[in-house]
DNA sequence: CCGATATACTTGAGACGTCAACTAAACTAT
DNA sequence: ATAGTTTAGTTGACGTCTCAAGTATATCGG
């Protein structure tokens, strides 16, 4: 079954492309897209890791970078005290619109390398049931 | 494009069943694995790195580990004394059929969960060119 | 109202893997 | 031979993420 590790393969690319032309892992990068798609582009930080597939502490330091970087800001819950929300700054926003199409062509490309559309939309449609509840969609707003 | 994301998920998951039963990683069993289907079986560092998609010093630095708990030994070549040969041990080959079975059951349950027998086929055939040259064997021998 | 339990989040220690720099051996071409 | 280049492998510094433990707030059952 080394579907498995072609596939971390694969991430490591795109996540070195990524950080490489704009100082954003991979998961900095979905962090920020999924922010950009929630209400008021803020989520809690509980929710927003399971969203990413991260642990809470995870989450915390990316957050931790994101935050110092600007593109992420903390802001608190009235009716929780518990719970910190994470927003999408202006300027988080205006990266994730410049790293956006670098990064969905570099996804385009390597799938397309290997792929008729066809079997894009296949595959598609297969692995999207791996992630139950997965948006989809894939570009800010 | 969340495919990506999904499948850290099941990976990840895989590998803690991995560890909490065998202590040993994901990458700790592909490393066993194909040193047990190599001629003799042992492998140039470089070549196993290659197989297992990890750099030179990640090789290095997961050898060290199964070095350690005895189930991997170095060897040298005779014929360019720049190589080292990774060998898998008598117990390293123990313990890779005593993990087999479980982790097989593992990937076969994660990925029958959410797929019938003939998508999963479909699904082997297009994941598999994202690997190419990959053996496609799964179990020592 | 209060103790028990659950939830949100942070922090310290450590695992794993990367990159860049380095050593050493081996080809290659003059 | 020998200087230059390529290849095998290791090491140090670092990033990212996890787990276990800890703090603080919320909620639930009596």
């Amino acid at each position: 079954m080394n579907y498995l590790r072609s596939h971390s393969a694969l991430t490591r690319e795109l996540n070195a492309q990524l950080v490489a032309e704009h100082g954003l892992t991979l998961n900095d990068y979905e962090v920020l897209l999924t922010l950009s798609h929630a209400e008021e582009r803020a989520l809690r930080r509980v929710d927003l890791a399971q969203e990413v597939l991260l642990t809470a502490s995870g989450i915390t330091r990316l957050l931790d970078g994101l935050e110092r970087a600007g593109w992420v800001e903390k802001r608190s819950c009235a009716s929780d005290a518990r719970v910190t929300y994470a927003a999408l700054t202006d300027a988080g926003y205006d990266k994730l619109r410049e790293a956006a199409p670098v990064h969905i062509e570099g996804v385009r490309r390597v799938f397309a390398t290997h792929f008729s559309d066809d079997e894009l939309e296949t595959l598609g449609a297969l692995l999207g049931r791996l992630a139950e509840g997965d948006p989809g969609a894939c570009q800010p707003d």
